[in-house]
This record gives structure tokens, C-alpha cells and sequence, in this order.
DNA sequence: TCTATCTAGTTAAACTTTCAAGAAAAGGTC
DNA sequence: GACCTTTTCTTGAAAGTTTAACTAGATAGA
């Protein structure tokens, strides 16, 4: 259902070609970066660095584990590891949720709070020179549409809810 | 050089983070789809799948390890590994270089070929519904456009050559 | 030649991610 | 309540990646 049915190969024509060669090279290069970035100035990968980032803007600078994994589009078990990483460090502590006894809120903690304060701008920086600074408003534009797109068909099947939300 | 100067945090519009939020959206989610894909009908991740692709297309079927390292973007080490790997698969061989006693060629052996030959379409497919399906021409070339002003401004410093050409 | 330096590739160890399995609580349904 | 299913989150092992150190061979200069 998600891939090729035999007997019609429909390769890609050289624009397309050369268009995904571009992007793949293009996004492969930034991942890269930025991932450099935050661990020379935060210590942690891109995607820690999100998941800060998240709880920082929640509520009460809290959010359940289940709620935090499908916002950064992570499994529960990856989120289980990176915040008992982020734990040891220091950034994040968890919390028993009170209504459901199953349930974890991870917190981000001042220390951590005051680690994004500090590294938040050299980052917004690098994302800012290595992208928004080199494109027109025109490109701009055009790149938040086609984004949105994409990301629109890759969205988990189920259309309305968050089911099998991912994978 | 690379990060921020202090004092002057500018901050991404709301215009350019929603940009931004829709890019790291869509390509997360596109690098698991095809992750998956290939991890289903291959039995490897995407850049495996690229490696040897790129020694499809290279001469002999075989490049340089530091070549194939350069051209994939990866470190030499990631390679070896990688390599390995593929090696105990049987897509890949390892050949001395004749010229360069240091050198190591790595060979896509006619297994690692036809593996590529089968599972081809489907990938490609797979790209093509993602992507290319979804976008009219215009955006095609828009994002053409975009992802090389983007990998042109995170290209390895060094203007010319391959000195630091990666990390 | 002798020596210092550079390049090619590998390796070990620490870390991150994935996959499969599992414990515990919650939610039906009878 | 008893029973079955689902949801939440964790765990351990295997796979993949990163970092730094290391071996061997190539290169260049005195």
C-alpha cells in the first residue's frame, strides 16, 4: 500500500533527479551543522536541544511523555533514553503525573531553562545564516508551502487522531 | 565565526519560524519514511542505500574509501563501518588499491547490484509519491533552487578544495 | 638517507537509536 | 468483580554513530 506495484518503474527525470540530489545534499549538510552547533555550544544533540525547547513552552514548562514524544515526533522509547540523559545532566526532571499513575511529566529544570537562555540565540543565529539569510521572501514563502505539503502527505495515516501516530 | 555575535539576538520572525518548524517537520518525518522503506525492503537505512548507489554508478563499481566517504558526506569513519557491514551483507567488497598501499577500493559485489536492481522502484516510488507527486512544477523547481542555495552556504569552507571538507 | 609531516583507513569506547519485550495502571464489557 | 484489551512508560540488547587515538604508507625537506 505504501510502495510500488511492479511492472510501471517510473524513474525520475533528470530535473527531478537533480532536485533531489540537491535536497537530500542540502539537508543532510544542515542536520550536520546544526547538530555540530549545539553539541560545541549546548552539549547535546539537535534533537535534546528540541525536546528543551518544547518544554520551554509548555504550560508549566512540563509535558506528559506520550504528549512530548508525538510533538517531536520521536518514539516513547527513544524519549524514555534522551530524558534520562537530560536527567543526568540536569535539564529535565521527571515528575509523577498526579491524575493518571502510569503517566511522567518531564519538567524542564531553571538549570535547564537557563542553559536554553544562554545557548538560544547562537543557535537562532546558525539557523538564521545558514538558511533564512540566504533566501528571498519569494524562496521563503515558497519553501514553508512545499514544506507543509510534504509533511502533510508523510503525516501519520490516520487523519484525524494519533493512533499509530508514527511508525 | 560560525554562531553569534552577542548583543544582538534577532530573532526569527513569526513568518520564518513557522518556516522553520514546517522544514524540521517534513524532513524528519521524511528521512523515517524512507528509513523505513529501505529497512522493509532492503534490510538497510537510507545511507547505506546511498552508498551503494553511489558505487553503481562510480567506473568499475568500486570507488576510494575517502572518496566514497566525500561523496556520500559522511566521516571516514562512519565508513568503515559502514562498510563492514555491508561487507558481512555481501553487497560490498573490499579490494586493495594497487597504487596506494594505504588505499582500499570498495567494490559492489553482483549481489549488492542486483539487490540495488530490485529494490529500486519501490524506492523510487516511495520518493516520488513523498515528494514529487505533490508538487506542482513551479515548486520542482523552486525547491531545485532553494536546497542548492542552501547546501552552497554550508558547503566545507574551504572555497576550492577538500581540505576540511567535512567536520 | 633520515626525519618530520601528512594521508588513508581502522579501531575502541562512549553515546544514541531502534526493536522487541514487558510491567503497571486504566478502560471497557459481561 | 472478573476478564480482556489498551495505554503509558521503561528496559535490555543490537545496530549505528561519534570521537579520539592509532597503524601503516606516502611525501617532502634537509
Amino acid at each position: 500500500m505504501t510502495t510500488a506495484s511492479p511492472g510501471e518503474p517510473r524513474w525520475l527525470s533528470d530535473e527531478e533527479q537533480s532536485v533531489w540530489r540537491a535536497y537530500l545534499h542540502a539537508t543532510t549538510l544542515m542536520e550536520d551543522h546544526l547538530d555540530r552547533q549545539l553539541q560545541r555550544d549546548a552539549g547535546m544533540p539537535h534533537i535534546y536541544y528540541g525536546l528543551l525547547v518544547q518544554l520551554s513552552q509548555a504550560p508549566r514548562r512540563q509535558k506528559r511523555m506520550t504528549e512530548l514524544a508525538k510533538d517531536a515526533k520521536i518514539t516513547r522509547s527513544r524519549l524514555s533514553h534522551a530524558v534520562a540523559r537530560l536527567e543526568k545532566s540536569g535539564w529535565v526532571r521527571r515528575e509523577d503525573c498526579p491524575s493518571d499513575k502510569r503517566g511522567q511529566n518531564a519538567v524542564l529544570t531553571d538549570e535547564g531553562y537557563e542553559m536554553l537562555r544562554r545557548s538560544a540565540p547562537g543557535h537562532v543565529s546558525a539557523v538564521r545564516q545558514a538558511m533564512f539569510d540566504r533566501l528571498t521572501p519569494e524562496q521563503m514563502r515558497s519553501l514553508g508551502e512545499i514544506m507543509q505539503v510534504v509533511a502533510t502527505g508523510l503525516q501519520p495515516e490516520g487523519t484525524d487522531a494519533d493512533l499509530p501516530w508514527l511508525r
